[in-house]
RNA sequence: GGUUCCAUAGCUCAACUGGAUAGAGCAACUGCCUUCUAAGCAGUAGGUUCCAGGUUCGAGUCCUGGUGGAAUCACCA
């Protein structure tokens, strides 16, 4: 008896591939041991490179079974599998290991697949929303490198779950209010002398930055003294005058003082038009600004319907608290006793102006690790007052980035300044590139755009390819590398295969794929891998990591280049391979394009 | 002190969620440009996966206890 499955190939080749297989193994329980083990309890892994073959499955835990050995086990199944699933066209086991070789016929079927899917790698609409918050920055300073993680961590992350299928809406939630805007206003009124971003040459954020510098200097002078004058620390901190006009300036902001909201206004137009040139050089964008100043008075409506419905409680001074005990936390302020709000009180009424907006499915905070506790707590207080879309809350908690002097101090003058580290990128990149590529044939524009490109996706890579979760390390010398693991070796690999490219053209090469090739190792490891692609975007998304993508990104580079190293393309003695070649060649480079992408980087088509 | 997270080659990171001999890059060393882009390829060397137990066919991965580091525990945001 027969049993022959036909492996049929669809846009998610991958899954086609191994569910046929454990559809056989299945097969095989049923016919040799006589045992069900259903398709779903199988798994199967891919096979290490070291070994012949694509997939293997373990023996090791059915020797019970099948009443054999691990080795006996998977000979017998192998044995099957030849004979009855038309893809398998041999195997080998190594102790309980059966890694299993699939026919040179189905990697070209799994090529011609590929080759004709433009999307390849990206999903049909799941009819799902999903907003994604990410960069909210402080209206009082200029972005720095940890900005930098978070913001090509946010917008990649929503490249990518738009490519799982969802819709994606990418918000901006900018703190523009609070003590640390003021004091950059005071100071700036103090010694400023009506100073601009046009008379100072300077981009407005940097402008609004010098002054909370000051301010911070200034302020150390009055305690310095007040502690001189026999304060203590403690109170000097508090009772210096600048500290004190910064909290009046704030009440004043509060009542809405109209010189005070002028001179707001005036200075966060500055800072804006500084992060929009930032976020452009980014190369990041969002679909939605919300302003803390028009979100932080929200919430408290959210706190009365907690309290009817007895999730908070009142203390003796009229504040309101959630107790959060039973969830293993502790009690949190929600109002203060004055009816004022605290931050917690405000993201609870943004979380449901956002859904308000924009009716999620899950909604996604990109903000650092040190905000865990905060998030823990907001999402199980939106939980604890039934909000439907509480399970879709999520925080990507993001690690902070070190130098190697340490971490970074805004106060200690230790911040890596976003503007001056991607310029570097860019110069180095132009350095590097006129060293290497002598006559490329661009116009000075050309290669302006080039360098751009390089230079970020260098520093975007280097950024994206840990994992997010991990506090990481950022050495400049590293950073700034082109070779190796890195943005400019893939966008190398991406250059070399539009090279390849435009010689076929030149050579007329028909690029249909020749169904009955017989295929070198080289070329099926690369067919394989090609294979993986969706598989690994649907991870990224479901994990949230773009380094998931990175890395899948490098290891496909990596393949191709060892192909390109050890195969001719336009080998004379093999020109029935030539169309062949071209449209492999030309599928890992739209993959590749596709993969960085999702990770926020173009790719040249000569570099 | 409580809670949470982290510890893998000299350095920076992986390891498909419990599978084979733990892999890449950088740094070091050896080869390869008259041949499709050498920002590349091939190779050498480098490991008690922080320590001690446990769970099982099998542990870098899971559980317990240590050691070391980080974050947080605000009527700041």
């Amino acid at each position: 008896m027969m049993f022959i499955f036909a492996v049929k190939i669809s846009d998610s080749i991958k899954m086609d591939i191994s569910l046929s297989l454990k559809q056989g193994i299945s097969k095989a329980f049923q016919e040799l041991f006589s045992h069900e083990l259903a398709v779903e309890e199988i798994a199967l892994q891919p096979t290490r490179k070291d070994f012949e073959g694509s997939h293997t499955f373990v023996t090791f835990p059915y020797g019970r079974i099948s009443k054999k050995s691990p080795e006996e086990t998977g000979k017998s199944i192998g044995e099957f599998l030849v004979a009855n699933v038309d893809a398998v066209a041999a195997y080998n086991v190594v102790k309980g290991f059966l890694n299993l070789e699939l026919s040179d016929s189905l990697w070209l079927q799994v090529l011609s697949a590929v080759n004709a899917n433009d999307k390849y790698g990206v999903q049909p609409s799941n009819g799902e929303k999903v907003m994604v918050e990410y960069s909210s920055p402080n209206t009082n300073k200029p972005l720095h490198l940890g900005h930098l993680r978070n913001n090509f961590l946010g917008y990649s992350v929503a490249q990518i779950l738009d490519a799982c299928g969802y819709d994606v809406l990418k918000v901006n939630l900018v703190n523009d209010r609070g003590i640390h805007i003021c004091k950059s206003m005071l100071a700036y009124q103090k010694f400023g002398e009506g100073e601009t971003p046009e008379s100072a040459g300077m981009k407005g954020d940097h402008l609004i930055g010098k002054y909370y510098v000051k301010f911070d200097q200034e302020y150390k002078k009055e305690i310095e003294g007040l502690v001189a004058n026999g304060s203590s620390e403690e109170d000097a901190k508090k009772q210096a005058p600048l500290i004190l006009e910064a909290q009046q300036m704030l009440k004043n902001w509060e009542t809405g003082d109209e010189d005070t909201v002028a001179l707001w206004e005036k200075m966060n137009n500055w800072v804006y038009e500084g992060f929009d040139q930032t976020y452009n050089t980014m190369g990041v964008s969002f679909d939605k600004m919300y302003k803390e100043s028009n979100t932080y008075l929200l919430g408290k409506d959210l706190v009365d319907e907690g309290l009817e419905k007895g999730i908070f409680f009142k203390k003796d001074d009229n504040s309101v608290w959630a107790n959060l005990t039973e969830e293993g936390l502790d009690e949190k302020l929600v109002l203060r006793g004055d009816g004022t709000s605290v931050y917690i009180t405000q993201d609870m009424g943004t979380c449901e102006l956002k859904y308000a907006d924009f009716p999620f499915d899950k909604s996604v905070y990109v903000v650092g690790n040190e905000q865990d506790y905060h998030f823990d707590v907001l999402f199980k207080i939106m939980k604890k007052l039934g909000r439907s879309y509480g399970e879709g809350l999520y925080h990507l908690s993001y690690g902070m980035v070190d130098l190697p002097s340490g971490k970074m101090k805004s106060r200690e003058g230790t911040v890596v300044d976003a503007d001056d580290l991607m310029q570097d990128m860019f110069d180095t990149a132009e350095k590097h590139t006129q060293e290497k590529s002598e006559n490329l044939g661009f116009s000075e524009e050309e290669a302006k755009e080039l360098y751009r490109i390089i230079g970020l996706g260098a520093i975007k890579y280097f950024l994206l390819k840990v994992d997010p979760r991990k506090r990481m390390l950022f050495d400049p010398e590293e950073s700034i590398e082109l070779t190796g693991n890195t943005g400019p070796f893939i966008q190398y690999s991406h250059a070399r295969i539009s090279a390849i490219s435009r010689r076929a053209k030149e050579l007329g090469v028909n690029t249909a794929i020749d169904q009955n090739l017989s295929l070198e190792d080289a070329e099926k490891r690369l067919i394989v891998e090609l294979s993986n692609f969706p598989q690994k975007v649907l991870q990224a998304g479901a994990d949230y990591s773009p380094s998931i993508v990175a890395q899948y990104v490098y290891d496909l580079a990596k393949e191709y280049n060892r192909f390109y190293g050890e195969l001719k393309i336009f080998d004379d003695d093999n020109k029935d391979k030539w169309g062949f070649r071209v449209a492999l060649s030309e599928n890992v480079g739209k993959v590749l394009k596709t993969g960085m992408k999702l990770l926020g980087i173009d790719v040249p088509e000569r570099m």
